[in-house]
DNA sequence: CTGAATCCTCTAAGATACTG
DNA sequence: CAGTATCTTAGAGGATTCAG
């Protein structure tokens, strides 16, 4: 990486004026961000847990349509990426409360830029692209 | 950014104080975007489109590495979805140019706090999940 | 209550090969 | 050059069942 740091921001404003060998654009960072939290679930959960923490089951009410199964593995994977975190209560029955860590939420930030954009300008997405 | 303290700005900031009948979630309009350029490749045109209009086989070389077949899907997602303009030119050979339209690039900018983000929070998210 | 383990389905995406 | 048409595979995601 090198430090050309250009006052417009980030990485968007870089010069492309050639065929990118793919180690830039690959290595476009928005990209592994999508990966990580562009699945079907990871960032309505990040944005519920953005307001309190919440229970196991107490997510599983609240986004209602995800499988237990997802929901595991949704979390494991926010956890993962230190973007959640779970803390266990060995109580009877077993608690297990989860959170947004500082990473997480400072992520909620440009998500909201993101939130912004789509409650402007969504409606003109609203046409389903023709299935086949 | 109406960038109050301790909250969460813009839509995200709702109260969500009870579980959610998914009417509110499922219309979360983040999620309806990253459903739309959330895929492998969307954002990734979206960029490169960002800085000069692309022919078609100029993009194919230039992301080296998406078929042929993915390519044509996406930009077609994309056309329809209001964000990346197709023109015709009926020359011989045929030409096809693709742009990105007012909406397409407005929707570079939060993607770029996105970006930004990553690059200076990216490396947190580095270690990849778990392999089953 | 909080998961893990299985099984199953459906779609995204890659590889070709063929056309205007 | 700019696509379309098939075929195939890998993985996401759901339903269900079992366990600590």
């Amino acid at each position: 990486m090198s430090g050309t740091h250009s006052d417009v921001p980030s990485v968007l404003a870089h010069e492309l004026p050639r065929p990118v060998p793919l180690d830039e654009l690959a290595a476009c960072p928005v990209g592994e961000v999508f990966r990580r939290v562009g699945d079907k679930w990871s960032m309505l959960l990040m944005i519920l847990l953005g307001h309190r923490p919440y229970r196991f089951n107490e997510l599983h009410r609240a986004v209602e349509g995800i499988s237990q199964r997802m929901l595991t593995r949704t979390l494991r994977g926010l956890e993962n990426d230190g973007l959640v975190r779970r803390e266990v209560f060995p109580t009877v029955p077993p608690g297990v409360e989860y959170s947004l860590t500082p990473l997480g939420r400072s992520l909620l930030e440009p998500l909201s830029a993101l939130a912004d954009w789509a409650v402007r300008h969504g409606s003109a997405l609203g046409r389903a692209p023709e299935p086949r």
